[in-house]
RNA sequence: CGGAGUGUGGUGUAACGGCUAACAUACCUGGUUUGGGACCAGGUGACUCAGGGUUCGAAUCCCUGCACUCCGACCA
């Protein structure tokens, strides 16, 4: 993409009223719009980058088995109220609405409800089981306090899948693979070394669930790690039983603020008892459907990286979730110079070969330039100048680094294969 | 939902109760410049969040509402 076809700028102050580094970044970079506490649009880069995200998840449901659908996110009542959660005493975060014949109506703020009523339609034998579908949809929560930029939204975009399983030992097999699944996401997208499986309570049918928590100041819970086990515990379930259970050293223990950016939980019966989602078994007998639950932020994760792997200067992409592979820059105003020209051909010879490349064509200075692309955070930049062709080539730098090289045009473009994830 | 604070050009800030609301940046014109947010000249752009009130006079003081931010509660 042309630099100068793209009409988000960047700008070198963040709005005033926002305090929380992910959305100043993300904001002065041109990722993301505010149009209200809790509410951001993703602009043509942060939408890359989600997308960026959302293949990934993708990838490793699929890979587990996940078959991907998407449900609604207007529902009904009647729904609701078989699981004892449309009541605003229960659940004080709807988002409700009514048709205009008086039927009332909720935006959907988590999907049990959606898919266990659903499936009673589609599950009928023990044959039909287990399925793990799953959405990637937008989800609507009327928090009273949304706060920390992208981190904690009022409508935000997730990935959930629900597994369904004839029974427990079934459910635990797949249990364990989505714990793969999830570690293997949070490696890819570049967070991985500081993102730990922790211990959660886990409600009335298990003893825990498992959030995966990344280390960061901004981050709203707390979480008690060992590192030579690579595992945590949630504050909320730090009891001196809890370590001895999971055979953790206390006195190498050590707290740190993070944020979850998933969680997996064991569900039992709990949504397939009121809506009667069962099946027939080997033995001609009813049994009810046990459930899991898989979810994932997608805007708190990109949100998440933005915290955790920036510097004064910007963003800093891991190349997985970055926007675009390169940032190709020309300095020089002759547009119709060598330079230039040569510059206009890697473009298109990158282009072609499939590789994702910003071109900075724009007629800004050298210094603009380059505070620009620090900004932006697109892990490795290329500058075609004068001076670097003089020198044999291009200028290659990466953006997390300080060294810079000039490579020949030809090394460019052995170098950089089409990104394959 | 409790507590605290803040609303001024697109953005960031300034302005004692008193002249035509100032500065920077961004933007537009022209010129010059091109390896770390260049320079010169000119220009557009704000009923100071909304509605009331106090006053000869309100961006400034008071009230109400709304929005935003922070702390706490909540987060299925």
């Amino acid at each position: 993409m042309r630099q100068s076809q793209l009409f988000t700028k960047t700008r070198k102050e963040a709005p005033a009223n926002e305090v929380s580094k992910n959305a100043i970044l993300l904001i002065r970079a041109g990722y993301i719009h505010k149009e209200m506490a809790g509410v951001y649009s993703y602009l043509p880069l942060g939408l890359r980058v989600l997308k960026k995200i959302e293949d990934i998840i993708r990838n490793e449901m699929n890979t587990i088995g996940g078959i991907e659908m998407r449900t609604s996110i207007i529902q009904t009542k009647e729904v609701w109220e078989k699981s004892n959660r449309w009541d605003d005493n229960i659940v004080d975060n709807w988002f409700k609405t009514e048709l205009k014949n008086g039927t009332e109506i909720g935006l959907s703020f988590t999907n049990e409800e959606a898919y266990s009523s659903m499936l009673t339609q589609y599950i009928h034998s023990y044959t039909d089981l287990p399925i793990y579908p799953y959405d990637f949809k937008n989800i609507f929560r009327n928090e009273t306090r949304s706060k920390s930029g992208i981190m904690r939204g009022r409508e935000f975009y997730w990935k959930a899948l629900y597994s369904f399983s004839k029974d427990d030992a079934e459910h635990q097999e797949f249990y364990e693979k989505a714990k793969q699944a999830y570690k293997n996401i949070f490696q890819n997208v570049g967070i991985g070394h500081i993102t730990y499986m922790t211990f959660a309570s886990g409600g009335s049918f298990s003893k825990f669930s498992h959030e995966f928590q990344t280390i960061t100041e901004a981050g709203e819970d707390t979480i008690y790690i060992d590192e030579a086990k690579g595992i945590a515990i949630n504050k909320e379930v730090y009891t001196d039983e809890v370590i001895e259970s999971l055979g953790l050293n206390k006195d190498k223990i050590i707290e740190q603020k993070a944020v979850e950016v998933g969680n997996i939980f064991s569900l039992g019966t709990k949504f397939s008892e009121p809506f009667n989602l069962s099946f027939t078994n080997e033995s001609g007998e009813k049994q009810l459907v046990t459930m899991g639950s898989y979810g994932i932020g997608l805007g708190r994760l990109m949100g998440t990286i933005a915290e955790v792997l920036s510097d004064d200067k910007g963003l800093i992409w891991p190349t997985s979730v970055s926007p675009f592979s390169l940032h190709l820059i020309v300095l020089g105003k002759d547009k119709e110079g060598d330079t230039y020209k040569k510059a206009e051909e890697i473009y298109n010879e990158l282009t072609k070969k499939g590789i994702e490349v910003l071109f900075d064509d724009r007629d800004e200075s050298a210094g603009a330039k380059f505070a620009d692309s620090d900004l932006i955070g697109i892990p490795m930049r290329v500058v075609v100048s004068d001076k670097s062709i003089a020198a044999g080539g291009v200028e290659i730098k990466e953006r997390k680094g300080d060294k810079s090289e000039i490579i020949t045009i030809e090394e460019l473009y052995k170098t950089y294969k089409p990104n394959c994830e």
